[in-house]
DNA sequence: TGAATACTTGACTATTTTAGTCGGGTATAT
DNA sequence: ATATACCCGACTAAAATAGTCAAGTATTCA
């Protein structure tokens, strides 16, 4: 079970820029220096948390990204959404009768893996970009 | 966050093996016809299985497998950490001072994921192969 | 107006990981 | 003897990851 960096840098830099007014645009070349994430990178990420309504764009020269919530109001769960990423214990399709194996029925394990799912998720759930109580140095 | 074949087969033979009585060597070639696994898979896991005590082999005709331990007292992390699989949500090496970015210290993300990772660790600490209460059926 | 800044978008690619397979063993019961 | 079933290292196809690249568009400021 590994988290990807996808995810980690989303968080990275959101919250980022959560330490800043809420607002003032923030650019992605900021954030990519200061947090050694690839721009290129953060680019393709912020595309993404933007269609989702997480963040809005600001163009031009001093433009950047704005917080489109307060952090108290953005759940890890929603940033990990907008990325597609999902957490995935399960072999099988949720939504289908059928198991893992391809069997009619579902696998002698899968309740304990789908306990599992909802239990991870319930993490991502209860956190919010708040959450992560940052001080001014830790930027 | 994905959870991996090799887990998952593990715990599900596990789990059909704990439905016979115990010191009844159970064959992989029959785990393998009744949970749909691949038999040289299988191999593969169970050796890993046997390395660390947790199951043992029988060779020769009706030889086969038997559970080292009673099922109350298989942990699923003993059969993770069996495989070698570990949750990893840091991006960062843990004994080091350094951060998942190069720089010399932690990035302001990892104390989240750190939680995160103790928090799925609890999970598989606290879930015994007993837990899984199968009934015949369900082979 | 034009240069600089910074977001926009889709496609592309190298590397790593996963999910197995293959081949050639060895031990044991009958 | 022979069939069964574990033993073990090496190999590989396919998928996922972690980015990069090219070619834009919008906005500000001098
Ligand atoms: S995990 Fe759902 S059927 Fe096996
Ligand atoms: S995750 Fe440990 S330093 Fe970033």
């Amino acid at each position: 079970m590994k988290l990807n960096t996808k995810s980690r840098y989303a968080v990275m830099a959101l919250a980022d820029m959560s330490k800043f007014p809420i607002n003032n645009p923030v650019s992605l070349r900021d954030i990519s220096l200061r947090q050694s994430i690839s721009l290129l990178y953060l680019e393709q990420i912020f595309l993404k948390l933007k269609k989702n309504d997480i963040v809005k764009s600001v163009r031009g020269t001093n433009g950047g990204y704005v917080l489109k919530r307060d952090p108290k109001n953005i759940k890890l769960s929603e940033i990990f959404q907008a990325l597609d990423q999902k957490v995935k214990t399960v072999g099988c399709k949720k939504d289908s009768k059928k198991g893992c194996n391809g069997k009619s029925a579902k696998c002698i394990t899968h309740e304990l893996w789908d306990e599992l799912e909802i239990y991870i998720n319930n993490f991502f759930e209860n956190k919010k970009l708040s959450d992560l109580s940052l001080t001014k140095g830790d930027i």
